[in-house]
DNA sequence: GTCAGTTAAAAAATCGATTATTTGATATAA
DNA sequence: TTATATCAAATAATCGATTTTTTAACTGAC
C-alpha cells in the first residue's frame, strides 16, 4: 500500500533515498539549491555510492534535476506547477476517490476509520511534524488505495510529494487546518455511504482548499 | 519537448540509460528476467558505476524493478497491467488531448503536419523498426503536447512506454497497421479543425484500437 | 526421500581513489 | 571597458577493488 514505507531489507542506498525524499518534501533544502554531494555526504554519514544512486533516483521520481557534468538540484518553485499540480491532484484523486467507493470492501472501510482516527489523535500534539505528516500522507492513500489501478496510485503519490512541497513552506496555520481536518472526516462520512457524487465534490473542494492554502504560503514564501 | 532526446551533453550514465529504456520498452529483455549486471556491463561495455545509475533511473521510472540485496528485474506482464495501462491511457491522453486543441497554436499545426508526414514515410520501410517507433513516439508526443500540463505529458510519456512493452511483443503485423496509420492523419484533421469532441472520440478509439492489439500480442506471447 | 544446517561460489552493494569537466579568478587583447 | 583566453581549484563522473549478502550445492540427521 504504502510504496515509500522501508523495505524489509535496506540498503544504504534505499535508505538515503527515502531520507533526502522526505527531506526534499519537508522543504529542507531551498528550491533551486544546487545540492553539494559532499556535503551531503558528510551530513548524513553514506558513502558517495549509495549517495548518487538515490539522486539518481530522486531525479528519475521528479524531486530533483539532474543536468549532465552538473550535478543535482532542488526543483524551483512556480506559481504555474502549483497550479498544474492542484489540477492533475483534482483529476487523479476524484477518478481514484470515485473508483475506490465503487471497489472498495469491508475491510477498506475499517483501514479507512483507523486511517481518520490515527490522523485525528495525531492532530492535537502540534510538535511532532513529521509523524502527523505521515499519518497524514498514509490517510489519503487509505482513500484512494482500492481504485484499483496502480498506476493512478503511483501518479497520485507523485503528485502529493511535489504538492507538499508547496504546503510544507513556512510554518503550519492550526486555524485553516482546522476546516480540512473536518473534511477528512467527512470524507470518511461520504465513502462509507458509498455517496459517489457528495464525496468526490467533497474531494473536489478538499483540495481546492488545500491548494489555497499552498498559494497562500507560496506567495509568502516569495 | 521530447523527455528521452539525449542531452546535449551526454555522460556514459545517461547514455547507457536511455539505450537501455530503449531496450526495456523494445522487449529485447524477457519479462520478469533478472538482470545479469556483468553480463550488461560486458554487453554494453560500460563500467558498473554508470550502469547501476542507469538501472537505479529506470527502476524509479518503472521499466525496472528493484529489491534490495537481490539486485534489478524486469516487471512480469499481466493481463490486468495491460488493462490498467491502456485504460490510464485512455483517461490522460484523451484529457491531454482535448486541452491542447484547446491551447494549441499555428506553430503546433505545423508540427504535428510535419510529424504526421515523416511517420507516413517511414510507414514503408519495415526495416528501419526502432527508425519507425521513435517517429511514432514523436508523433503521439505532438498530439498532446500543448496540453498545458507538463505533469500530464510526465505521466503520458511513462505510459507509453509501459504500453509498449505489451504493443512490441512478437513480431509486426502491417495488415492491423493499417487502420491504425489512418487514425494518425485522421487525428490530425480533426486537431486542426478544433472538433475537440471528434478528436476526443477518434482518440479513444485509437487507444481502444491499439489496445486490443496489445492484448493480441500478449495472448499470442504467453 | 525430505529437511535443516553448512559452506563455497556468485552476485550485490559499497568504498576509496582516479579521471574528466566545470567554475571562477586572473590576465590579456581588442 | 568588454570580451576572450588561461589556468588552478572545485566538483562530477567513473573506475577498480573490497565487503556484504544471497544463492545453490552439499552434507548428514531424521
Amino acid at each position: 500500500m504504502n510504496q515509500h514505507l522501508q523495505p524489509a531489507i535496506s540498503t544504504a542506498s534505499s535508505r538515503i533515498y527515502e531520507t533526502l525524499r522526505r527531506d526534499l518534501v519537508g522543504g529542507r533544502f531551498a528550491a533551486g539549491e544546487k545540492l553539494a554531494i559532499n556535503a551531503l555526504k558528510e551530513h548524513y554519514h553514506v558513502g558517495l555510492s549509495p549517495l548518487r544512486e538515490a539522486l539518481n533516483k530522486l531525479a528519475a521520481y521528479g524531486l530533483l534535476i539532474q543536468e549532465n557534468q552538473r550535478g543535482f538540484r532542488v526543483p524551483t518553485l512556480t506559481r504555474a506547477e502549483l497550479d498544474d499540480i492542484a489540477s492533475m491532484r483534482l483529476e487523479l484523486e476524484g477518478m481514484a476517490f470515485e473508483r475506490a467507493i465503487q471497489h472498495g470492501d469491508a475491510v477498506w472501510e475499517a483501514e479507512l476509520l483507523a486511517a481518520a482516527h490515527r490522523l485525528k489523535r495525531a492532530d492535537m500534539s502540534l510538535e511532532k511534524d513529521e509523524e502527523w505528516e505521515a499519518l497524514h500522507s498514509q490517510f489519503h492513500r487509505t482513500l484512494v488505495a482500492p481504485c484499483g489501478s496502480v498506476w493512478l496510485l503511483r501518479f497520485i503519490e507523485q503528485l502529493h510529494d511535489q504538492f507538499d512541497r508547496y504546503r510544507r513552506l513556512g510554518p503550519k496555520m492550526p486555524t485553516v487546518r482546522q476546516t480540512l481536518d473536518d473534511q477528512h472526516h467527512q470524507l470518511v462520512e461520504l465513502a462509507l455511504q458509498r455517496d459517489t457524487k457528495a464525496a468526490r465534490a467533497l474531494m473536489d473542494d478538499h483540495i481546492h482548499k488545500s491548494y489555497q492554502v499552498a498559494l497562500k504560503r507560496y506567495e509568502a514564501h516569495a
